[in-house]
DNA sequence: TTGTAATCGAGACGGTACGTCCTGTCTTTCC
DNA sequence: GGAAAGACAGGACGTACCGTCTCGATTACAA
């Protein structure tokens, strides 16, 4: 039932995640098919049924090969010893990256698919998140062990009070996604909401 | 060549949007089509074209109609003085429609058709989730003038820090999104990242 | 679930008959698609599908078309009195229609449809044979009446004795079909196998 | 170019005419497919392509092996001296055949390649008919030996005009085939149409 | 006795067509 | 003129086969 992985045929393999990704980029999300992508690849619609389940795990494909060809292997946030100047740095490279032509459509076809499918979406977290999200603790516990962080500090929690908010904005379209925002997140983060006075003075 | 509003049909437009609305709770996203909503309301397919221009606006009317039916025009968060704890409970709330059967894949449908569509995701921005957001503002206003907040907050990025980690979880499927969370956020989101003693010596 | 017949597009008909006479002509049998019938016609599938049951289907109408066209009606077989030869110069025409290239893989598409299609059989020896074979055994009345044959013949076994030989040796390519072979079996089935002089001793 | 046939397997050969047979009989025929008959064989597809131009060829081999098996080389119509009974009888036999729910499927399967294929129509009527068709031919020939049959009469005709009806009614389905209408066929093809009186008292 | 070359089962491949579903437009008929 | 109904041209779906191809694994002939 399962095919032979072995007599795959690697030229194909990528043909058809190059397809996808180019297409996920030149039309509107909803025009991407599979027909589209077989087509442009120059495969036939089989190969495509016959060993991805979904239009939206050979896109997830698609983005695994090219993480996998860009970096090397772990990927890790700078770490000059100033948080604050990192996660910056760190965010506006995000945001350049999520507003790039290059990139915006096909992330969000992505990420409404996994909005959509749990198989795909525990994919996701696991192998192209997942590492990410590794690297994003790593540069907070890094801070946290230099005393710059709360100590019973959940890094789950922080790194989503970061990115979350600027994932969520870009996605929701609720307005611009800019350096300016981003910059104003993650100082609030860092800072949190509450008046530094109150707590100073009832410490 | 704008249809005459005049001489709409009001039974056969609540029919359509409570058909939009229920068939996207019960049929996967991808299997939700215009055909089916006429055909669910006993409408001819025409009248759903002649008056709105995608499915997204259908199920977007859809939730605005169930938004104005529920809610008494200006909605509010509960104000008891205690900040945190009103915030836990208003998140603990929306943790609960998020999961609800009833909302999630209607939801789920609507936000990933505003992450394709910059003119419904104005119309979401502006119609459904403007007042709430005004709401949530003014929530956090009235604890600013308390003295609860610090003075030079933005106040949209202190809605984000705290609503944006809890829906991109939710959307993303991250991991499952329960209260634990969602305390946990408000809480970090409050206090913020950095250790306490550490701003205040550097201060 | 039966399409509403007055709502049918007269022109889309027309051109899915005529296409479909058109490519049975020219590609072979077994590339004779649906698919290309539809292209051809400049035509949706599904309007195909709506209105026949099968490729034989439309096939047998594109013959209808045809006949209904070229015919007023009620065909008949000339009667000189001679029914020798007016039955070898019909059989001759036969053979002509037969061997045309313009008619052909057509007449070899729709036979061999038949062959399969209890139900395109029926009605293609309603509709199509029907009045062809009343005209045949017409002629063969006429000359029975006139005392040029036996008295008890059974006019369809009489028809069949004549058309069947030319039809199956069409059909199954035993032979080239010729006027020398139809001639013969004209001559042969009007006196019979038997040796004339056998059966008048007999008698 | 040609394979080696020594080296040829000759239980895959038997496997797949055994499976196309069946396979015939037991699917409709235009679900009759190659990959069904490898599939039923155990064989590997190539391993048709290599040996056979066609489906159709595949099945005239499965007749062959079947009629090399049934028969003893030479096939002959019995002889009993009464040449109307002879010719009944065998055709009521082929009658049985023909309606019999094992051979009418495959018949008709191999019947429709030939109309549309002039090579398996030679090989048809060289190989399988061919021996058929001169036993008849015999039968016919002994007659006329005996002064039963015209003197001048071609026996390729009357071999026609005997089983021509036959086979034609039987593969149009123009009516149901039973032993009347074959007892009838002979009997009137032996004495041919015309009326006897006219030709008497002509003669 | 051991290459060595062809056949074999298996099944992936680029394709074509299947028959179904849906899109967005159009037309008919009723109200 | 809006509405229900639904036919229409078109396009994508996911499946089934086509005929070709490549892969080891037999298997038989020649060295």
């Amino acid at each position: 039932m399962t095919p032979n992985t072995a007599r795959r045929k690697e030229t194909s393999r990528r043909a058809i995640l190059t397809a996808a990704f180019d297409l996920s980029q030149e039309v509107e999300y909803a025009k991407l098919s599979i027909e589209g992508i077989a087509a442009r690849a120059g495969v036939g619609k089989q190969t495509i049924y016959r060993w991805w389940p979904s239009k939206g795990a050979v896109l997830f494909d698609a983005f695994l090969m090219l993480s996998e060809g860009a970096e090397g292997e772990q990927p890790a946030l700078p770490d000059t010893g100033d948080l604050e100047a990192d996660l910056t740095a760190v965010l506006r490279a995000t945001v350049a990256e999520l507003n790039d032509p290059r990139y915006e459509q096909p992330m969000r076809a992505l990420a409404t698919e996994i909005a959509h499918d749990p198989e795909l979406a525990a994919a996701y977290a696991e192998r192209l998140d997942g590492p990410l999200k590794e690297a994003k603790r790593q540069r907070l516990r890094s801070a946290q062990r230099a005393g710059q962080l709360a100590e019973g500090l959940d890094l789950d929690v922080a790194v989503d009070l970061i990115w979350g908010p600027v994932l969520n904005r870009w996605l929701q379209r609720g307005a611009p996604l800019t350096t300016e925002y981003t910059d104003l997140v993650v100082t609030t983060a860092l800072n949190g909401l509450r008046s530094r006075a109150t707590t100073e003075t009832a410490g």
